[in-house]
DNA sequence: TTGTATAATGTAATGCATTACATTCAAGCA
DNA sequence: TGCTTGAATGTAATGCATTACATTATACAA
């Protein structure tokens, strides 16, 4: 490979002056630019990016964590966020927490040693400790999108959760039903906790009661969609809901599969509600209606609200984003008594 | 951030010698290793790499190439690919092409330049010439998993695609369809080139006719197979399928929601079979019958045979994994004529 | 005891790009 | 003409770990 050096020689000038061409091409004369520029493409060279990332000690290198890179929600934010990185010279290294705390704690450590420029997390799943020890300054290179941590004002990108859940409540009450149940995300995410919120304060201005036994957490998969379901749908018949708000379209999914082994009807017995409108939930059976959220956009905030911070620009603490509600089939009005 | 040099300061010792300690223990006295072990505690050191990287010009960083980032097939062997990866200190960069031949070149630019080492290919879906250009030595650090292309040897790990067909177009037999249709991937990659010629090849070997409208090519997304489903459907009764075999599972369902919209009930109707046996395939309506792929253990194999050969091993060409058919809901006997 | 082989450690060069500081040169002004 | 100023370029130090080569210490044999 041909070093700068090598370029300089080419060019009759030095390493300096090649080095400025390509980083400030207006402290050189118009003249020496092209001679570097011809000379770079008759030695065919390209910089060594662990020499350069060496001495400017950055690695052009953003650490984006979630907690499950096998779910499909989360592919569409990652190519938004992909797609500007790119577009601005950085690279993306995908971690997977797995909800396993060493894994993210691993990634965490890429940030001292200068692997890695920023980190974009998509999960709260992870301990608090990690992110308040690179908490020194005001502007910390890590931006939060979907998730948050309400202890922590940091940078997020995120929809208005109690919002989106009022309004799948809303919609449910539009249609006469009265007891809605809810199949939360694990309680520890405050975006969880939003949804729980917004649900009841609708439940409350719609006047409906709500039975603590309507409120059951999952874990945003398949599984536990089908075993809560299960769970709900297995109430004695005056508190059995006649629909179910879900925090995912996995989770949605899951229940449908439990209403048909117990041989409830979609939407004619149950109406259900999923959240994120994945590519999936237009192809089962029955359509899912769904609170749809901007993926693609909210991975593309983020990534530019990032690189905002590392070029220590003024950046908001918050952007939010605006949800739909899609109506689709798995909905109907509710059945009568 | 503390270096090597105040290591050594802290042990009494050289750079040297705490830089052997760390790479080649056995070349430091028992002593001196324990005096730089608890000096590296004590200063809270650790290696700089991107200084590291440059000495050894390396980068320990594998990149992955895929078609689809989103394509929830990829998820469970990219889990694979990272655990071991991981273990061995490795880093994992995530390579979306989407059918966009300058990334996957932008990504292959990256194995001269030192910021990777090596190359996985989940995908056929890329330029030759960017492989041959490459394929200078015998031995060069690029292997491919799933896909291959046929007209070059390079270490592969895949499964027995034509046999996986034969299986299923053997099972379909078996519950008595004779007229049997495939929706086909993306007919450039030589795996779905298998697959037709395993589903042709036991078509024969059962005795049965191929109508040539009943192979049809899809693209592995939901939608193809919703639209080719379409297309089968539509064709007059005595020449429409009973049973089909997709490619993928995702096809699969948009078959099956096809299949719905034109009244042709699954599995009485209509048999179908997917391919990859992806989480969903087990919470659709009905619960998909389809061919699995070991999807973690095609992920590991693939790392560690790349591994392997940026060690200089000898790697066998091949390495072939086994399939098998996961029979649900979707497929039955035969409807009568 | 002296010499030799070997192990342990140190010195300094190396990988490559960047940049503070130094130098050169030409333009502009008195 | 001589001097100032600023642009253009060059020189060399820097970032940090690694490692070839040099040196020192230790063990053992003669």
């Amino acid at each position: 490979m041909p070093t700068i050096k090598d370029v300089a020689l080419a060019a009759g000038c030095s390493t300096a002056t090649v080095s400025r061409a390509l980083a400030n091409p207006e402290k050189v004369t118009e003249a020496t630019r092209k001679r570097v520029a011809s000379a770079i493409a008759k030695v065919g060279y390209s910089p060594n990016l662990a020499a350069r990332n060496l001495r400017r000690s950055e690695s052009r290198t953003i650490v984006v964590l979630l907690p499950d890179i096998a779910n499909p929600f989360f592919s569409e934010i990652i190519a938004g966020l992909e797609d500007i990185a790119h577009r601005e010279g950085y690279r993306v290294l995908l971690g997977d927490c797995e909800h396993d705390t060493g894994r993210a704690k691993a990634y965490f450590d890429l940030l001292p040693t200068n692997q890695a420029d920023g980190i974009i997390l998509l999960t709260a799943e992870i301990p608090l400790s990690l992110v308040t020890q690179q908490a020194r300054g005001s502007q910390i290179p890590l931006v939060m999108a979907c998730e948050y941590f309400d202890q922590l004002a940091l940078p997020t990108v995120r929809i208005d959760n109690p919002l989106a859940a009022a309004r799948a409540v809303e919609y449910l009450s539009s249609l006469g039903h009265q007891r809605i149940a809810t199949i939360t995300g694990p309680m520890q995410n405050p975006i969880c906790i939003d949804r729980v919120k917004g649900y009841q304060s609708e439940m409350e201005r719609q006047q409906l009661v709500v039975n603590p036994g309507w409120i059951v957490e999952g874990d945003f998969g398949f599984l536990s969609g089908y075993q809560q379901g299960q769970v709900l749908l297995a109430m004695p018949r005056e508190h059995r809901p006649s629909a179910i708000f879900c925090h995912s379209d996995e989770m949605a999914i899951g229940l449908m599969k439990a209403a048909r082994d117990a041989s409830v009807r979609v939407p004619e017995d149950l109406s259900v509600i999923g959240f994120d409108n994945i590519g999936l939930s237009e192809y089962c059976q029955p359509e899912l209606t769904t609170v749809s959220q901007p993926r693609d956009e909210i991975g593309r905030c983020a990534m530019r609200l990032l690189l905002d911070v590392l070029r220590k620009k003024q950046v908001p603490h918050q952007q939010v984003l605006s949800t739909q509600l899609i109506v689709r089939a798995s909905t109907a009005q509710a059945p009568k008594l």
